[in-house]
DNA sequence: TTGTTCGTACGAAAAATTTCCTACCTTTAG
DNA sequence: CTAAAGGTAGGAAATTTTTCGTACGAACAA
């Protein structure tokens, strides 16, 4: 049985993750829907470069797609929550030594960090703290 | 009076981040130094490889070298909290909309978040509900 | 039928990043 | 003095990532 090599996370480039980023929030799409939301969204991208790029993507397994019809449907075939969980853990042991803690004073530091958001925080921790239901 | 084009970010790339974490955590240090930091702390990485890269981010100004002796000592010339702020708020912004209670939520569900790094969060926000100072 | 539009496939170029070879200079040990 | 060790400079190669041109088939409107 061929074993594929999962063990590593294979880590989306910057545009892969864009790519990805569309899928996740618009669910399985056509490449002309992928490439006109990056168009909007985004910046210039050529149909064909979007095409590409998501061709090379299902080839690594990171999309599936649908060939049933002409107008192929590509899935996202990494998990969201499992993606950028291992992205940001990455993140935080590259910039922060592992410290959660203190990424979180940075972001506190941060003028972008709203009290809306800050309030958001609290809750959370308070809700972790009732024994996490 | 010389006013810097610092109004784009420069962003590092992966290799560059490395080298400045090195000279952020050391100080200002040799290529020997910080070549031999990353062959211990990373990965093999060849003198030259170490010593190339290190001049082109000088020549970007990301660091600035003392060249009195022999030994060039390089200074990193971007601050450490800047850069990782503006990287941290790059990051929020791609993977969570911006939304740091949500880049939050994650970090409560990765299981390398420890207690005590939970702990060190909630008197973070304690802290900050005191009126800061 | 015919031509225009919209789709995929594929190769290759371009750009960005990383690595290392070679040359050559200075310092140091013998 | 000479050889070895260790330093910088710079070009070029290797890799990785991104972009796009071209070919060609299917669908569709006239």
């Amino acid at each position: 049985m061929k074993q594929e090599n999962d063990n590593k996370f294979n880590e989306p480039t910057k545009s892969e993750l864009e790519i990805l980023q569309v899928l996740w929030k618009h669910g399985p799409s056509t490449v002309r829907f992928v490439n006109d939301t990056l168009n909007e969204m985004k910046r210039a991208v050529q149909y064909t470069s979007t095409l590409k790029l998501m061709q090379i993507m299902a080839e690594k397994q990171m999309l599936t797609r649908d060939e049933s019809s002409m107008k192929h449907i590509y899935h996202a075939a990494v998990e969201e929550q499992k993606t950028k969980s291992a992205l940001l853990e990455k993140f935080v042991d590259a910039m922060y030594d592992g410290s959660a803690s203190n990424l979180m004073l940075q972001l506190l530091g941060n003028k972008k960090t709203s009290k809306k958001e800050l309030q958001a925080i609290k809750d959370i921790l308070a809700k972790l703290d009732k024994g996490g239901k």
